[in-house]
DNA sequence: CCGTCTTAGGTAAACGTTTACCTAAATGCA
DNA sequence: TGCATTTAGGTAAACGTTTACCTAAGACGG
């Protein structure tokens, strides 16, 4: 029974193919042709209509699952397809796979040139291997973290890549979304989904540090460093001590300070040390605090490193172009960005929306290399 | 007719709902409930079931188009929601509606910190507005930009920043894709999908770098700038020319070195330069390319700015931080983010891989600072 | 000549939303 | 009481793919 209906209704479809690709020859498929050329999203099923085939067959053949395709239907297929720029709709592709072949990359701050450089490894990694990246800034703030998350999982990524952070991530949610996972240098509880851990023998790098410092001679040495209360911070500090007990040397803890990664903290950091005690070395515990140090000592008139050495920590690509503030012309780099994203948006809001021509007017800023 | 019809499916449709809600109450629903909150993506549907209603009420109710929806089942609605972490999948949401709320951003290099802050800005300023960002780097590669344009439209994005780059993008490509654009500081065709572009003036940037020289005494100024043969250098050099032209001093072709934007270029033509001829002052188009050119300086024994100045373009964050190149603990920061990368696709490809637990040990790099 | 493979491709459901349109019941008003 | 309006929510198609399963026709062996 079934079959003897499946049977009419195959030849009903054949007939109706039939006189379908007939009426295309007849000067409707030119017209076809000739609009999908013109651009408007072109569906896999334009492809089929125009080759004579379903969407099924044109999907086979797009996904290499063509062993039952006949050769001249494959050439046809991929002729149209180059012939009117089709490119798969990936949302649509996603929706139905559950995969999108794109990896979040979270990181508490993307100016710090460490996270730069990692996540344009990551970018390149991904790329190598069919991925892409999104990349998220958390500001190390836990519900921009949070929210990170969720709409990372909402847009379907196949992964997560939770960078560096003081932060200890919320293991609910992470547990609840149930997305792969790789830490980078942090504390992440034990799930399922945990991919890989990929940390760094921080406890080592500060013991390296302080060693290299008290081996120069330096008895009382600063340690600059992020949250006091991450493990990140708390296993440098080890490190650190480690250094001082294998010396026969004390820890002051009047010469710690602990706050944040960044240059800004670099400099606050450096000062207060210099108004609270003295000490001639620093072991920062990132590039971007040796830079905000350097900062500081120059500006108390201190030569660096014949009056205080100076550790970073992490070798950014910068630590080696560090030479002299520089003059410059100042663009408002943040400015622009906003003013694109504004004007791109109300254009998404009203397509007729006056356009933006801005320029901007550059200006100068003098510092110490003129 | 239609309407007996009609009536009669609906009369039955509530009779089996009044059975399923009793169905539920009488313990399947609990069942329901738990096995939900467990996780497991949940649905419109789940929600719906639940509340008793059909998915385009609780569709309704999510997106606010709620006047038509009472009172108790929208607060019957959202208590599921809270409950069971619902959240949209954006990707059906996309397909549907034809909109991601999501802006790509195309730039050349993000290791350029110019490019590092103008992203940063751009995310802020789109996350403030309700949107998403996708990063994509080009590397100055025509291909690479048209790869990502191609992969931006296919991921429905709602529009593209196009960024600072020697590069002419494809017009036709552009033009086929449709997508609202805002270019920075490029040459594009005046496509009607161009949202806004968004300029420095370089000419006038160029014209005030090397009139500051000039007035400082300078004679002899060397030119160092992006790919020659791009709109966004000719235009520098204008300005560079005129500042000469005003003041009544020649232009030396001899001094002019043009390559790309980065700091290797700087350090390169500095030398060529160096090497070439004799100069009190270099007006560099970009940060980094004053960068390398003071390291390259100093690997001359020449002094900045006493033996010879250098002016910057962009002031990037990190110009005011350059006082010495730092000694510091090397991490292979490249190689961790295709570890991670490689390690998470491999679990994506295969969840029983072995879960890998990396320990990058660092090592010590002597600069400067101590 | 019949049954079985193989070849080439078709069918239809599914993914999770949104939305235009429909309807049943309740209410309001004359 | 009868009709129109409002209220509350339902129906079903659509978005562009993928994929498990089905089928028609021809080839082939016995």
């Amino acid at each position: 029974m079934r079959r003897g209906v499946a049977g009419a209704v195959g030849l009903l479809q054949d007939t109706i193919r039939a006189s379908r690709v007939a009426m295309f020859d007849g000067g409707c498929r030119q017209a076809m042709l000739v609009e999908l050329r013109g651009n408007v999203a072109t569906t896999i099923k334009d492809i089929a209509q125009l080759a004579g085939v379903t969407a099924a067959t044109v999907s086979k053949v797009l996904n290499r699952k063509d062993q039952s395709i006949s050769e001249p239907t494959r050439d046809r297929i991929w002729a149209l397809v180059k012939e009117l720029n089709y490119t798969p709709n990936s949302i649509a592709r996603s929706l139905i796979t559950r995969s999108s072949r794109v990896i979040g990359v979270i990181v508490p701050d993307i100016l710090n040139a460490y996270f730069t450089e990692l996540v344009r490894a990551c970018d390149q990694a991904a790329r190598e291997r069919g991925y892409s990246t999104i990349l998220c800034n958390s500001d190390s703030d836990p519900q921009k973290e949070a929210a990170h998350l969720t709409f990372l999982a909402s847009h379907g990524v196949d992964g997560i890549v939770l960078a560096a952070s003081d932060l200890i991530p919320d293991a609910q949610l992470l547990d609840r979304l149930r997305i792969p996972l790789v830490s980078m240098d942090r504390e992440v509880p034990d799930l399922d989904c945990l991919a890989a851990r990929i940390d760094t023998d921080y406890e080592q790098g500060a013991f390296l540090s302080a060693r290299h410092l008290i081996e120069a001679g330096h008895t009382r040495i600063a340690f600059v460093s992020g949250n006091p209360l991450a493990s990140n911070t708390r296993i440098r500090r080890a490190g650190f001590e480690r250094a001082h007990r294998e010396a026969g040397l004390p820890v002051d803890a009047e010469l710690i300070e602990c706050g944040a990664f960044n240059h800004r903290f670099g400099l606050l950091a450096t000062r207060t040390l210099l108004d609270r005690t003295s000490f001639s070395a620093m072991s920062c515990m990132s590039d971007m605090l040796a830079m905000g140090a350097t900062v500081a000592l120059r500006e108390r008139g201190l030569a660096v490193p014949d009056d205080c050495a100076v550790m970073g920590f992490d070798n950014i690509y910068i630590a080696p172009l560090l030479v002299r503030p520089l003059s410059t012309i100042e663009r408002r780099i943040s400015q622009a960005g906003y003013l694109a994203i504004g004007a791109l948006i109300d254009f998404l809001d009203d397509q007729t929306h006056p356009r933006r021509m801005v320029l901007m007017e550059p200006t100068v800023v003098q510092r110490e290399t003129t």
